[in-house]
DNA sequence: ATCCTGCTTGACGTTGACGCCAAGGTCAAG
DNA sequence: CTTGACCTTGGCGTCAACGTCAAGCAGGAT
């Protein structure tokens, strides 16, 4: 039931998403969408919706444009080659690395965090 | 057993953390460092130390050098006031939830790229 | 017919985070 | 006293990721 014929203007878009007609522009420009057209106006498929949703996603967690656009290409067509293939595997290899890498330093400044906390909140209690 | 007495010059900072002096200098210029001087020359001390590796860390997950300055902040100076106190906290949840919600992130990201490679490792073990 | 709304394509502007000189001070070594 | 290594302060350049006009088409409502 993946809906498969709905589409979308680039207003719905960029409501949807919370992104502005200009953003959407600027990542067809760089190639990581490719909306359809209808005459002049772009019409969005739910392609779209799951790249935008990973470029939003890969935006939060700092990667450039750039970075996004290869991830894109990974998930984009299953190579038929095995050379290819290991590529990807390779590939693959490298995201998780930079993934959990990031995980770390996240978990390390959730404890950070929680020190600090802790202590702000000794302090309140002893000076009220 | 903290030392407190060892200083470092620009270059050895810019060495040990690899990092330009540009950097280093542009850091500076925005507050998130204040080296002293002797002389002319910059001089840094364990503090500048354990700022840089947070700065650092914090480019690492895509915080902007602002967004930085205020983390800096916040561990800065325990703040003797309630009211201080009370809004210290305030912030310290919001950065919590901002980094839960990259770990939340980069959990689904993995998980989305083991599947991925289980499909590719299944794909080359077809073929060949 | 004209007006409004929503879209289009340029194309220049802006902000953040530095890179990259230029021009010169300082100090130990030769 | 000059050289070389290392440092300093400007200040212009650059790249990414858009923001912000400007000018214009297309189609339905008045």
């Amino acid at each position: 039931m993946t809906d498969t014929t709905t589409t979308w203007t680039i207003a719905q878009m960029a409501d949807d998403y919370d992104v502005t007609h200009r953003a959407l522009r600027h990542y067809e420009h760089l190639g990581l969408l490719a909306p359809d057209r209808e005459g002049q106006r772009r019409i969005y498929h739910r392609r779209e919706r799951t790249r935008l949703a990973l470029i939003l996603r890969g935006r939060r967690l700092g990667f450039s444009l750039e970075e996004i656009a290869t991830i894109l290409d990974m998930y984009d067509d299953q190579p038929g080659e095995v050379g290819q293939l290991r590529y990807l595997l390779s590939q693959i290899g490298d995201r998780r690395a930079d993934l959990e890498r990031r995980r770390r330093d996240i978990e390390d400044s959730l404890r950070e965090l929680d020190e600090l906390e802790q202590r702000c909140a000794e302090d309140v209690a002893r000076l009220s």
